[in-house]
DNA sequence: TTCATATTGAGACTTGGTCTCAATCTTATT
DNA sequence: AATAAGATTGAGACCAAGTCTCAATATGAA
């Protein structure tokens, strides 16, 4: 058993959850994605791999992980929701291309200095926040330039 | 007319769209409200005025105020969408509290001077960016004390 | 082993929003 | 004012993502 899923079995015993085979593959699988991923893709992944999991059980197991501080969700623009696991890495928020829904990932330290200084003087109490860049990336900005002559050479993500 | 809803006009016409009177009567009605709204809370404040417009039309007059950047979307942790409209003010990122669901708005320079050096150096073209700040905001921070003796007094903002 | 309780799978259901298409409206042109 | 081309609309079918229900099953404590 992964390390990770060992802190998440750890977590939902805490809270006097139970243990279940479920729980552990899926938690399995989602820290073998080390990239960011639907609830409907993880769900597929598991169903090819043989597991016969629901998908409801796959959607409530994912938002104990987010509970668990495991793993974390993005929303983009779309309304679509990636999920993501932390490996006890450093936070870090996104910077996302619209054209073929790349991700780069970054912190700056000074912005979420800004952020608490905001938040203390309006006597908010942050919790959490989320900040993301939306844009074009270097590759597709390059491609700008290609497609003029050759149209749509790469295909764009759809979920983006 | 109001001058934001000529201002809406006038982007219409310039894309060489037609100007409608539910357009028109929407546009209005976004205008008039002073506060973060649905889209379907749209839909039924202009039903309950009487007028005949359909869902499908507010959701695409809203896309089109959207464009005309006189309109922004706002996306809750809850996957919920609200709008809020812009009357030519000076962009704003929003504190949002957990609990009552109010959205305090705040702009800060350095935030914004930070994203786009963030971006210059990952050679990525920003186009736009999304700051959500997560946490309790200061009535409900007291709120909390109150409610140790009598449980519950306000009702939370289901939508939030 | 037994029992109380938590979890699960299947699929119905909900939500928020999009799409279709015939009827209607707008605007430009006569 | 009449016409014509094209844009917009309403009604409701449709869709995707996610939640809910509940009977069957699994878990963990005693
Ligand atoms: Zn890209
Ligand atoms: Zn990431
Ligand atoms: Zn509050
Ligand atoms: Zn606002």
């Amino acid at each position: 058993m992964k390390s990770e899923v060992r802190k998440f079995q750890q977590f939902i015993q805490k809270q006097n959850l139970l243990w279940s085979t479920e729980r552990e593959i899926i938690a399995e699988q989602v820290f073998d994605n080390h990239f960011h991923f639907t609830a409907d893709e993880l769900f597929i992944q598991l169903s090819q791999k043989g597991n016969n999991i629901s998908r409801a059980t796959v959607y409530r197991t994912l938002e104990l992980l987010e509970k668990s501080s495991l793993v974390s969700k993005i929303q983009l623009q779309s309304g679509k929701h990636l999920y993501e696991h932390i490996f006890g890495h450093q936070h870090h928020d996104h910077l996302i291309c619209q054209k073929c829904g790349k991700m780069i990932e970054f912190h700056s330290t000074d912005i979420e200095k800004l952020q608490k200084e905001i938040s203390a003087e309006n006597d908010f109490k942050m919790t959490g926040h989320c900040l993301k860049i939306y844009g074009i990336c270097s590759d597709c900005q390059k491609e700008k330039q290609i497609n003029n002559q050759s149209k749509q050479k790469t295909k764009p993500i759809s979920r983006s």
